[in-house]
DNA sequence: CCCTCTGTTGGATT
DNA sequence: CAATCCAACAGAGG
């Protein structure tokens, strides 16, 4: 999946599309990412209209003129608008036709993306759980240090947890403690106060440059053939674009941190 | 061809 | 807390 930076693409992708349109028919496919029965998600949702398309954290929510649209994209979730006549791409579980003759396909090859049709409440208590957006705590590096007051984890797991702060994934995570220079398992809640500046720099600016790279229509690491854009982030054993020192995978969490020994001390 | 490993998430289990 | 496994599939490498 997509992690902020991703999911705030197809947040606008689907904004654009979708506002102000009605949903004229929803069609459940292989795998659909509902956990109640498809009928009942269609009649929550057909002829509904989209009023507005909102993202916190990796979450999107549609908000309708009755109800709202959970949507998580799990690791390789997309949605693409199609004109209704094209067939669908393989791997799409949910189609939502549109009164301006588009769709909009929910394809996921992994199938661990979710969609669920949502009360206010319901809505309420699914973001409850989450921490503020990554973006905008990072521009208030003493509240970020706050979210992770007592942290007794690593530091590269602590930024995964979405109940302290919403958005952050493997990536981004591994590429901000590189600029942030900080060793990916220094425990959170012991860092010191003047770490949380850089800290908060390096998400806001690793997040904001895949932002400004994802204007496309596919999310830029997924390209086939492209260059990656990371400084770390996959990139075991070739040198470090700062010091050259080859660059090491270990494992946290039964996930892969990459890191320059040399850049980030313990 | 087959087998094994790895992968952008998040939840459950030990 | 932590480590581990799992969901379901695709792609890479041996």
């Amino acid at each position: 999946m997509p992690e902020l930076p991703e999911v705030e693409f197809c947040a606008r992708h689907v904004r654009a599309g979708a506002v102000g349109r009605r949903i004229t028919a929803v069609e459940a496919t292989i795998g659909p990412p509902l956990e109640g029965p498809p009928a009942a998600f269609a009649a929550a949702t057909t002829g509904r209209s989209v009023q507005a398309v909102r993202r916190v954290g990796k979450q999107l929510i549609v908000d309708l003129d009755i109800g709202h649209v959970l949507l998580h994209l799990g690791m390789t979730g997309k949605i693409l608008r199609h004109p209704i006549a094209q067939p669908p791409r393989p791997a799409t579980r949910l189609i939502f036709t549109l009164d301006d003759g588009h769709r909009l396909d929910f394809v996921d090859s992994r199938r661990f993306g979710r969609v669920a049709a949502v009360d206010a409440a319901a809505l309420a208590e699914h973001l409850d759980r989450l921490g503020p957006d990554a973006l905008e705590i990072t521009a208030d590096p003493p509240a970020m240090a706050a979210r992770f007051q007592g942290a007794r984890q690593a530091i590269k797991v602590a930024l995964l947890d979405q109940s302290r702060i919403a958005g952050v994934g493997n990536i981004y995570a591994a590429e901000a403690l590189f600029l942030a220079r900080l060793h990916p398992w220094t425990l959170a809640g012991a860092l010191p106060v003047a770490a949380w500046a850089p800290l908060s720099a390096g998400l806001a600016e690793t997040m904001n440059a895949s932002l400004q790279r994802e204007l496309g229509e596919e999310i830029i690491y997924l390209q086939e053939g492209a260059e990656s854009p990371f400084l770390v982030y996959g990139r075991e054993g070739a040198p470090c674009t700062r010091c050259g020192t080859a660059i090491v995978r270990t494992v946290q969490q039964a996930r892969s941190t990459f890191w320059c020994p040399t850049c980030q001390p313990a």
